[in-house]
DNA sequence: TAGAGCCTGGACAACGTTGTCAGATGCAGG
DNA sequence: CCTGCATCTGACAACGTTGTCCAGGCTCTA
């Protein structure tokens, strides 16, 4: 007994494994492996004195050894882009819900926007074995992936589409969302309007200013290159950008904003502006409601992305035939204001 | 070959294996494992060649066969309470931080303030034999962890301290915070104040009324059942609550909000109401700065507690000598405009 | 040129679990 | 009392990796 101690604790602090339970409640190893797993064929008596002995010792089953021989590891990995953005949260919620009812644990990292740390998480990922991945991609090009694919594991791109390889994703729709947005803007009368977006080279960013230019080409409205500010994500310049669209000879009236970030640094311009100025932002946020006036957002359905990916993941994982398909999830116009300011001229 | 691959091809899909790889580059086992994890003794011209072979391959290091032959698995375990709340996002982006710092993969889950889904998610992270463990706690006992922790399984609390176990716990000052937050209402002449907040039995939430009492008390101020709801948290029923104590023969002339979640329904209803009110919440939240008026918070960094709450555990992981420790944080009274209301009687 | 010492590479066991298969046990029926 | 069958149990190999240890070939020196 000492010796068995004097072994295991070199390993694991001193975990007991099956082999120690077995010595203990004097039965076979096998037999415990059975009573773990609940699988029949042991008497009562036995599993009795294995629980005992499970229970004496502390006992917990190691599923590392478990994942290496059976070859499932019963979790997913997640990767985003910030687990501090409050669009995530709910989609992170959802996706670990469905996990959760599929008996899966859910192993999360941020890319933080960057395409190296990405790929080094998803590989961290995959040397993991997880099952499946729900990646929000930072990068554009996903072929380190292909030998993954190949080799099984699901994967389910969300909120933006895949680069270079042909895969699962499911996203809003920004373009419809960004295009009727704005259409809202020029129905109230608004001509000279601001945009202000991510990187284009971000898909969603991409497809919003596409949705701008769509609504104002529509229009019949020529866009002026100083009512676009692309690529300025943090709050310092996007006030830049914002104080200088409304300024000069010919301000905007109105501004359609990227995402949820950028809105609320334009809310924060706009509160010291002393002109209104009409304001519609992609994504909604919480007490977007309770300002003065209320923001008008594209809202996007964080939840029922995370959900709907999540489970398209699980259906790939339980076997269902597969092929590569894009879900498009529709947003919403909600009107609490901002977006119905007439321009001020 | 075709053995080799119909061997493999029966788990994880097929990925290769090291000895695959070796096979094709003409070379042993255990010079490709070398290669893999950049130990010396590899001529350079081997190395090249093993290196083509895993790029042809596609090969990947199995992760959960080196955690079971080096008893360590770079993980640790995050348990919150909800990954939408805002308040986690940034306390969970900093364990994430420092976490890759240390090279260590996060894995986390949400215990949905039920003590034994709490309970569940930790085994199920100890079962995956993650070094350790930082846990928001939903129950108020923990002893299910003891022979963990025994076991070696580094743990740190946040938020709320472990339950009948001695364990670190880094959380904030509810008690002092709360009670600097009421005090404040009273130096602003405030005498009919009223308390919403969760339940009881968590911690915090017990603290915070804590504060309240004391702070009342400090002031000669006999605190009336009818301003004080506790254990409500569902916004439909706060909103009852703060409805009923600011109706009545003697109505209270301010709030104090439990925490983010409180304040912010509040914040609704009190938009409605006619006659100003004033309102302090613990925790600062986004846009706080931008209501009318401004809310006052008791800010805490939920960050830092992420931080520090990370930075114990890695010491611990690295062999520090170690007594459970309780680390207080302190809290930082933001003024904004709702706490500074006069009572309106 | 022989011997010592270094460098590289590989065989083998072990990590803790589960699947396979065969042995042991108990019981009913002949 | 023996056979046959069903039930329960355990020995053993395997999962893919890493640590240990030794063999063989090389360089360098005397």
């Amino acid at each position: 007994m000492a010796e068995t101690a004097r072994r295991t604790e070199k390993r694991y602090g001193n975990r007991p494994t099956m082999k120690d339970v077995a010595a203990r409640a004097g039965v076979g190893l096998k037999t415990v492996s059975r009573v773990v797993n609940g699988e029949p064929g042991v008497t009562p008596d036995t599993e009795r004195r294995v629980q005992e002995a499970i229970e004496a010792l502390g006992f917990r089953r190691n599923d590392s050894a478990r994942v290496l021989r059976k070859g499932r590891t019963a979790s997913i990995g997640l990767v985003l882009e910030d687990l501090a953005d409050p669009f995530y949260g709910p989609l992170s919620r959802a996706v670990e819900e469905i996990a959760r009812a599929h008996g899966a644990l859910l192993i999360n990292g941020s890319s933080a926007e960057d395409p190296d740390r990405e790929q080094e998480l998803v590989l961290a990922l995959c040397a993991r074995r997880v099952d499946g991945l729900v990646v929000i991609p930072a990068g554009d090009d996903h072929r380190y992936l292909e030998p993954e694919i190949k080799a099984g594991v699901a994967t389910v791109f969300v909120d933006r589409p895949a680069g270079r390889i042909d895969a699962d994703v499911v996203l809003s729709d920004s373009f419809g969302g960004a295009r009727d947005g704005v259409a809202h803007l020029i129905a109230h009368g608004h001509r000279r309007i601001g945009f202000i977006g991510d990187m284009p080279r971000i898909h969603t960013a991409a497809e919003r200013l596409r949705g701008y230019r769509t609504a104002m080409a529509d229009a019949g409205i020529p866009v002026e290159d100083s009512w676009m500010s692309l690529g300025v994500t943090d709050p310092e310049r996007v006030r830049l950008a914002a104080e200088a669209m409304l300024s000069g000879p010919a301000p905007v009236t109105a501004v359609f904003a990227g995402n949820n970030r950028v809105t609320v640094t334009v809310v924060r311009v706009l509160a010291e502006h002393h002109r209104p100025v009409a304001l519609v932002g992609f994504d909604d946020f919480e007490l977007a409601d309770l300002l003065q006036p209320g923001v008008t957002v594209v809202a996007q359905d964080a939840a029922q992305l995370g959900r709907t990916a999540a489970e398209r993941l699980f259906r790939q994982l339980d076997g269902a035939p597969h092929t590569p398909e894009r879900i498009e999830l529709p947003t919403r116009l909600i009107t609490r204001g901002s977006g119905e300011l007439p321009p001020a001229d």
